[in-house]
RNA sequence: GAGGUGGUAGCUCAGCUUGGUUAGAGCAUCAGAUUGUGGUUCUGAGGGUCGAGGGUUCGAGCCCCUUUCGCCUCCCCA
């Protein structure tokens, strides 16, 4: 017998555990809906060329690319080219463009860059979306990171307005409360970086900057300072580089102080007043902005489209810590990369998997989610089949989650079947219940047991269930 | 790409250091105690190519080599 298995990095969920995914997809949905987005959807796979160069030389890497089916089909010459390249690719570490020519999407972004370029007549802009589906990475798997797992993502495109910013990190904040974690929504702008890398005289090497700075929590100063020097930056970029991340105190007390060391650079000056704005537009529609939001000028992001403000989400609680479990960012001209000029956009996406392992961690679910069916029926044979089925038939039409067994199968079975489901309500339609035209109804949690007729049996259980609605 | 650790019953694992009759436990399943009353008990039963291949040995789950798959860490990310 083959052992069965899923593929690295990837799950099954049985079904206590969908039930919990669904309760933090539908509070997302809900503040979604709430700021009036509207939902699409994208194929699970894109065109190879759709995706490359997108995410970065690691990133092109971790794209999941799946083999052209014209192996098969294709009879002429091009079949044999395509049986070369194939024989390349399995011989050796070698990716051709003939073999795979799709692939499965990594983000939600792109496949929303490519939706809007190709909807562009149908769009009203600017358009809000959001969108809850699962994407893949090749990557290694470990705790809290799977090769599978499932964004959902909040954009609008076809506006420059801070107002879109501020709006996604009320959603940011507002979704996180509900959900009770408590979180850092991080904020930096890749103008303001831009600024740092043009006092460090070294405008180009913005991104070698950017990722040595980000490394500032796990190596702290002196091996950030290493980085940069060995990354070329002169002891005085360095020197401004240290001044500017020894800067303490609230978010408006930073903006302030890094307003004075950006006075150089323009485009500097410009994150500083666009992250400043934002957070006007955010207290202006009800947040504190010194609550969960943090400046912080070393948050880097390696998605190379993001062009403003960018920001990531972390949990606080130090056993709930499984990385980021949330980033976006504004990118200009995305959708440039497809043709369709001059359209600006930002967007947040959650982590659905890595929230659900906070949740998890730091026991978050509510006690009481929804547990499907409560009310179940005793399959007691011969005509009590059909009499237990016609029951059925009108506890569902009541509104009411019911099923019966399906086998007559020996009464302790079928009790301890009922005891293993968690139903609240079991139904005992036999032989002598049915001769009186009733029903034994028996309240499993604490085992009390009525003899009541068919009409009776199904105003008890809508009473009983409208009492639980409202408690 | 680099490192660590593991694979034994349907599931979770013990056994390995020190090779030696028929490889164990808990949970789960099935049957019975109890023919129409679940959770707790008690009794019994079924279920194993010990990841795969090779080597050493009179003898290998255990020692050696090769290989494969999983988990974890770094890098990077959600």
């Amino acid at each position: 017998m083959q052992k069965p298995s899923v593929p690295q990095g990837t799950r099954d969920f049985a079904p206590a555990v969908v039930r919990k995914r669904q309760y933090i997809f539908n509070t997302l949905k809900t503040m979604f809906e709430r700021y009036g987005f509207q939902p699409i959807e994208t194929p699970a796979m894109e065109n190879l060329e759709t995706l490359m160069g997108k995410y970065g030389e690691e990133g092109d890497r971790l794209i999941f690319k799946i083999l052209n089916n014209g192996l098969h089909e294709k009879k002429d010459k091009a079949r044999n080219t395509l049986m070369e390249e194939w024989e390349k690719v399995t011989s050796r570490s070698y990716s051709s463009t003939a073999v795979t020519e799709r692939a499965l999407r990594y983000d939600l972004t792109i496949p929303f860059a490519r939706f809007v370029v190709m909807n562009q007549n149908d769009i009203a802009f600017p358009f809000r979306r959001y969108q809850m589906q699962p994407v893949w990475r090749a990557d290694k798997p470990q705790s809290s990171r799977y090769r599978e797992f499932w964004q959902c993502d909040a954009d609008i495109v076809g506006s420059n307005s801070l107002i879109n910013e501020a709006e996604l990190l009320h959603i940011y904040c507002g979704a996180f409360d509900q959900l009770k974690v408590p979180v850092a929504v991080k904020v930096n702008s890749r103008k303001m970086l831009a600024g740092l890398a043009e006092l460090c005289g070294a405008p180009e090497k913005m991104m070698e900057i950017t990722i040595a700075l980000d490394k500032l929590d796990k190596i702290g100063w002196t091996g950030v300072e290493k980085e940069l020097t060995e990354r070329g930056i002169e002891e005085t970029g360095r020197n401004t580089i240290h001044r500017i991340i020894q800067t303490t105190g609230t978010n408006a007390e930073k903006l302030v102080a890094f307003g004075e060391i950006m006075q150089a650079s323009e485009i500097g000056k410009a994150g500083v007043e666009e992250i400043k704005k934002t957070l006007d537009y955010y207290a202006a529609l009800g947040g504190n902005t010194e609550h969960q939001l943090k400046v912080d000028i070393s948050l880097a992001r390696g998605l190379n489209y993001y062009t403003g403000i960018i920001v990531e989400v972390v949990c606080t609680d130090p056993n709930g810590a499984v990385g980021s479990i949330g980033g976006g960012g504004r990118y200009d001209d995305l959708t440039g990369l497809f043709g369709l000029k001059g359209i600006s956009g930002v967007g947040i996406s959650f982590g659905v998997d890595r929230i659900y392992d906070v949740l998890q961690k730091l026991d978050l679910f509510p006690a009481h989610l929804d547990s499907g069916a409560k009310i179940f029926i005793l399959n007691l044979g011969g005509e009590n089949e059909i009499y237990g089925l016609s029951l059925l038939r009108k506890i569902r039409e009541a509104g009411l989650n019911a099923e019966m067994y399906a086998d007559a199968a020996k009464f302790d079975k079928q009790m301890k079947y009922a005891n293993k489901r968690g139903f609240a309500y079991v139904i005992i339609p036999g032989d002598s219940e049915r001769e009186q035209n009733k029903v034994s109804l028996k309240f499993f949690l604490t085992g009390q047991q009525q003899l009541v007729g068919i009409d009776e049996c199904v105003n008890v259980l809508k009473i009983a269930e409208q009492n639980n609605m409202n408690a």
